[in-house]
DNA sequence: AGCACATCACTTTTT
DNA sequence: GTGATGTGCT
């Protein structure tokens, strides 16, 4: 059986209550998600087979850690000769959940299953089309704020929060969905939706799908939406084993649909639902615990919470002041440095928490030029690198050449004879002729409408991705022969792309990144020794599937000692020993836009799940003067800041930490030595 | 058709 | 400071 010694008296009632519905809710810290393992490995040790068991996490990452834990809880079942590998459970995100659905069933919707998944620069791509097409350009509206209120009216539709029937958006709406339909393209909102329509459509897939998951858990329940509350529904609302945790308190999706009414009135769904409340932490010291539960309090309309640690008072939270924000960083990556050197703290138990991606760059200056390693989690910008987009475009057409928005990215890249006026045409006539732009460049009445060049590009083109699919096709054949990544990279070779990256930017340094991040992620491609040999088409497609779905699955690499630089909205559910939460500034947290959006309380549970994070030692910056675009303006400390008791925080001292002082010299000198006898890998 | 250069607006969070 | 967009030259 498994060992539930690790567990309080709540926490076991909660993993071994395994029929019927659970909400576990509580506070940060209090050992929610060591519940939903412990609830894996339990149910399995009971007998129940692992296919049968499904938990939700809220990233890709945290999926891969639950999955890991339960691994070293459940002693892996040997496996006899001639019989198949024991089931896994599945431990993983909505949206990944919903991808294997939709691949087994999607053409029962209309859609082919070679279907591509469109990130949200696709989708702006498609709603500046329809924009353009519907409304007059004097008044063009923000693409992202259309694309906003689109998700949000989709995403509520047929739950409790009520849709105002806005007749553009609705008829924005319809048109959004036809084109992507058109291009066989499915975005983030669709996974979710469309599973819920096939469902809805098709009792036997459901069906199929609650007899697969006849346990089912979610993690960080407090920031599912609408959508995904309809779809735990339906997967339990039959055999009712459901056990969800959250918190309301570290609800910091709002903005993106996620509703906690889907916590705190589960009751209404799941009558006889057993509620489950723990209030020790286990995390952080009783003065960042404090702290933390003061700011809160501040919120109105949350479930009140008696949160106490046993881990004692611990050190002060310091305050800290500087100049600007290249000032800030310096300063904590001094701080970082003598941690580790004089009291031994690796980089790893260290970790820098911001409200912003760009607030990493100063940070990741200062970090560099200490030669400190460093990872920074999440943050768009890799896959905003245009050479990383082109090759998802060329990669996404090859796949699916109905995939207009790719097609339309890279015709013309490299030059190849294809203006914008070419493929402007070529888009109208596609419309007209209701068909996707690749099929109407096919027809040989429209190449013959453009002129004798024109046309002899667009049958070129054509050629190229006629061959190119029958190569990838071919490739099939070769299982274990040539690797994908080298197709790939002499794909891009021969048709010029390589050699116009290089081309096309002066500086030879910015040349050589680009391209070695390119081949990396090209690189990234191939399987790894130990996994099974699979056909080029779908190592390709799973291949872009983890891209759009995972924005940190490369960071996997060998564990290695570094520092984490993190938004506050990706750190939530992971720990530090020692924290820096930086830029804490009017403006920054909260965020003026957040401000004139009235969502307050958001912001600050988002300080909460910051502070929170901190096992032993918690720093707060903020800076008098920050730049914004080149510029420096004047910035003032976060309203939040004067929520914290005086008592729990301390203005640090005037300068920062000296690495070297009379006082701790003697302690240098011993990390140095030690450092030489071990020598590390910077 | 394709490229180089100027000018402009822009500031949030992510599956 | 950046990246998207537009203009004008070859
Ligand atoms: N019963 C326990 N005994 C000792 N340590 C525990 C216990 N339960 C949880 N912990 C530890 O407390 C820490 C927080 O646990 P966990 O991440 O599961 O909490 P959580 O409620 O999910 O937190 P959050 O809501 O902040 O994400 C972890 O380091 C975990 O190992």
């Amino acid at each position: 059986m498994i060992d539930l010694a690790g567990l309080n008296p709540q926490q076991r009632e909660a993993v071994t209550t395994t029929e019927g519905p659970v909400l576990i809710l509580a506070g940060a810290g209090t050992g929610k998600t060591r519940v939903i393992t412990h609830r894996i490995a339990w149910l399995i040790a009971k007998g129940v087979p692992p296919g049968h068991i499904l938990a939700v996490t809220f990233t890709n990452k945290a999926a891969r850690e639950m999955l890991e834990r339960v691994n070293q809880m459940v002693p892996r079942r040997r496996r006899r000769a001639g019989q198949a590998a024991p089931e896994r459970p599945t431990i993983c995100t909505f949206h990944s959940l919903c991808v294997r659905i939709l691949r087994r069933h999607i053409h029962r919707l209309g859609y082919k299953p070679n279907f591509v998944i469109y990130d949200e620069s696709e989708q702006l791509g498609v709603i500046k089309r329809l924009l353009s097409r519907l409304a007059n350009p004097k008044d063009r509206p923000d693409p992202g704020a259309v694309l906003a209120s689109l998700s949000r009216l989709r995403n509520a539709a047929g739950s409790r929060a009520a849709a105002e029937p806005d007749p553009l958006a609705l008829r924005l709406l319809e048109e959004y969905r036809r084109a992507l339909r058109a291009c066989n393209a499915v975005d983030f909102d669709d996974l979710i939706l469309l599973t819920l329509e096939l469902f809805e459509k098709h009792p036997d897939a459901l069906e199929e799908c609650r007899r697969r998951h006849r346990y089912v858990m979610v993690d960080e329940y407090q920031d599912t939406n609408a959508a995904q509350f309809r779809l735990v529904h339906a997967l339990t609302a039959e055999h009712r084993n459901l056990c969800v945790v959250g918190d309301d308190d570290q609800s910091i999706y709002g903005w993106r649909g996620a509703e906690i009414a889907n916590l705190l009135d589960l009751e209404k769904y799941y009558p006889g639902l057993k509620v489950i409340k723990l209030e020790q932490n286990y995390r952080s010291t009783n003065r960042i615990l404090k702290a933390a539960n003061a700011l809160i309090r501040n919120n109105p309309r949350r479930r009140p919470k008696n949160l106490w640690s046993a881990h004692g008072e611990g050190e002060p939270i310091l305050l800290h002041v500087f100049d600007d924000e290249a000032q800030e960083a310096q300063a904590v990556v001094e701080h970082i440095e003598t941690n580790r050197r004089i009291r031994r703290i690796p980089w790893s138990e260290q970790a820098v928490l911001f409200r912003t991606n760009i607030q990493s760059r100063p940070l990741e200056a200062a970090l560099r030029k200490a030669r400190v390693r460093y990872h920074l989690v999440g943050g768009q910008s890799f896959f905003d690198r245009r050479e990383i987009r082109d090759l998802l475009a060329y990669l996404k057409l090859l796949l699916n050449p109905d995939d207009d928005i790719s097609l339309l990215r890279i015709a013309n890249v490299p030059a190849r004879g294809l203006s914008d006026r070419t493929m402007e045409r070529l888009l109208a006539a596609s419309q007209e002729r209701g068909q996707s732009v690749y099929q109407t460049m096919r027809s040989p009445v429209v190449q013959t409408e453009f002129p004798r060049r024109t046309g002899g590009a667009i049958t070129r083109f054509v050629d190229l991705v006629e061959r190119t699919r029958a190569e990838l096709e071919a490739l099939r054949a070769e299982p274990g022969g040539r690797k994908l990544s080298d197709w790939v990279l002499g794909f891009l070779q021969r048709i010029g792309y390589l050699e116009d990256l290089r081309r096309l930017e002066k500086d030879p340094e910015v040349a050589e990144n680009r391209h070695r991040a390119l081949v990396e992620t090209i690189r990234s491609m191939d399987p790894l020794e130990r996994e099974p040999a699979e056909p080029a088409p779908a190592r390709l497609q799973r291949f872009l599937e983890e891209v759009s779905l995972d924005s940190d699955r490369d960071e996997d690499d060998r564990p290695r000692d570094a520092v984490t630089l993190i938004t506050i909205h990706s750190c939530k559910g992971l720990e530090f020993g020692h924290v820096w939460i930086v830029g804490l500034e009017e403006g920054l947290l909260p965020h003026t836009r957040s401000k004139m959006e009235g969502s307050l309380d958001e912001e600050r549970r988002l300080f909460y799940v910051a502070i929170t994070r901190a096992r032993k030692t918690l720093h707060l910056s903020w800076c008098r003067a920050r730049r914004k675009y080149g510029q420096l303006q004047a910035s003032h400390p976060s309203c939040f800041l004067k929520e914290l008791p005086e008592d729990l925080v301390e203005p640090a001292e005037k300068q920062p930490p000296r690495l070297v002082e009379a006082g701790n010299a003697k302690a240098l000198l011993a990390a140095f030595r030690q450092e030489l006898n071990l020598p590390e890998e910077t």
